[in-house]
DNA sequence: CGTCCACTTGATGGGCATCAACCGAAGTGG
DNA sequence: CCACTTCGGTTGATGCCCATCAAGTGGACG
């Protein structure tokens, strides 16, 4: 089942790697792209055995976990829909890949993918330009694990996963922003990104509820009633 | 006075971004080329002004801060000998970069750069390897920021300083790793760099010397008799 | 020799980790 | 259909690591 097929059809089509490159291009690399699903919990790549495909995320969340042999970690990385996954150049990494929810993958078997590297410099263009985009973001949080509070961490991996997310409430409901979202990770990885544990996570979460600058149904749902509110709690605007 | 009078003897020809060009593209880039010094302390870009011109490092360090107006900040980027400084693809950046100490740089104005990236693939191939490297570093200090002590904190830093600047403490005195180099860092920058205070900064390196990890002369001066030693400390091994 | 500044050292407190108990939803099996 | 288990999450009590506040030290430099 190939993926050239679907591309008119994509549902990231207009976000994702291939949308920066010249038609001839496009061409080429969907004719090597195969689609693949993978549930959640999956470990896409270990440690010591490195990913033979790359893949862009057409649905679902991988996170990137650093791990130290005494159970400590980290996770350094979250990819989302039209997310390149994968490290060309290199063979060793010493990361794991996991998905956090369901995925839908569109994979490129990486010899296949490194020659059409060579082909077309394009590729490699668009390529770094993510690596860039991603650098900037790692920057971001390197702030966030560095600098911020519980509070302001939790409140931000909240409103950049909204940022991301989110839909209007309802659309009836015209509020200036009320957005409403699915987390798309357990407690466990929330804290696991912010450099917490689960229980500071979740008394900051119920702080957060307690001022009313989020609502939740459930353990996963979650709504922002004003994203700007959220937002000037991950700066550290009043306590 | 231009570079290619002297890229023969330049220190870092060996590891530099132009290394890794074939020899026209090599050649293209040091007609573009210039010295320049920058004093330590000194801004190279600030938030709202971006760099106009990219660099290769010949010699000294450069700090990147990312700041907030409440006055915390946070180093997320050292940037050594031979690497690259400068972000295409983007005139706007929230980052500050600064020289740590004097800088002897090797610089391309930005035009003329951007020109030879579209006339050269191998460039942007060469920065994307680039990209990619900074980004495992910048990952391996998320797990760095979000998950070790104080204590790790402090011998991870020495001890990657170490791998980058030291040379054997004496010839005659061949021990097995004895090394000795200057911090490139100020205690405030060693904080910032970490998500510290300076003075627990100061605790930790006491401590270090109290259990004959590192020794110290002068402020800035540091001897690592055994570099394991440290590495063992920076993953935790005992206390 | 005096001043300044980076750094050190000490005393205290707070924020978050740790340990432990509890809760509720989703199975599971008799 | 209902006890029983499991597992993710919540809540509470306590303690420790590191920040904060404050004072002292020593090297650099005029």
């Amino acid at each position: 089942m190939r993926a050239r097929h679907y591309c008119d059809k994509c549902a990231i089509r207009d976000r994702a790697l291939c949308s920066a490159l010249p038609p001839s291009a496009a061409v080429d690399l969907s004719r090597i792209a195969h689609y693949r699903r993978i549930p959640a919990g999956q470990i896409i790549q270990s440690e010591h055995q490195g990913l033979s495909w790359f893949a862009i995320i057409v649905s679902g969340v991988v996170k990137l976990v650093k791990a130290q042999q005494d159970g400590r970690q980290q996770i350094v990385g979250l990819q989302f829909p039209s997310d390149f996954v994968g490290r060309p150049y290199t063979s060793q990494l010493s990361l794991i890949a996991e998905a956090t929810t369901n995925l839908e993958l569109c994979c490129f078997a990486k010899g296949a993918f490194e020659a059409l590297m060579q082909e077309h410099p394009a590729l490699e263009k668009a390529l770094l330009r993510r690596a860039l985009d991603e650098l900037d973001a790692s920057r971001e949080w390197m702030f966030l694990l560095g600098r911020k509070t519980a509070r302001e961490k939790v409140a931000s991996l909240l409103s950049s996963i909204a940022a991301r997310f989110a839909q209007p409430k309802n659309e009836a409901d015209c509020q200036p922003a009320a957005l409403r979202f699915d987390l798309p990770l357990s407690r466990n990885e929330i804290a696991d990104a912010l450099g917490l544990t689960i229980e500071t996570v979740s008394r900051e979460i119920r702080h957060l509820k307690s001022m009313d600058v989020i609502f939740t149904a459930g353990r996963r749902n979650v709504i922002v009633p004003d994203l700007c509110v959220l937002r000037a709690m991950a700066e550290g605007e009043q306590a």
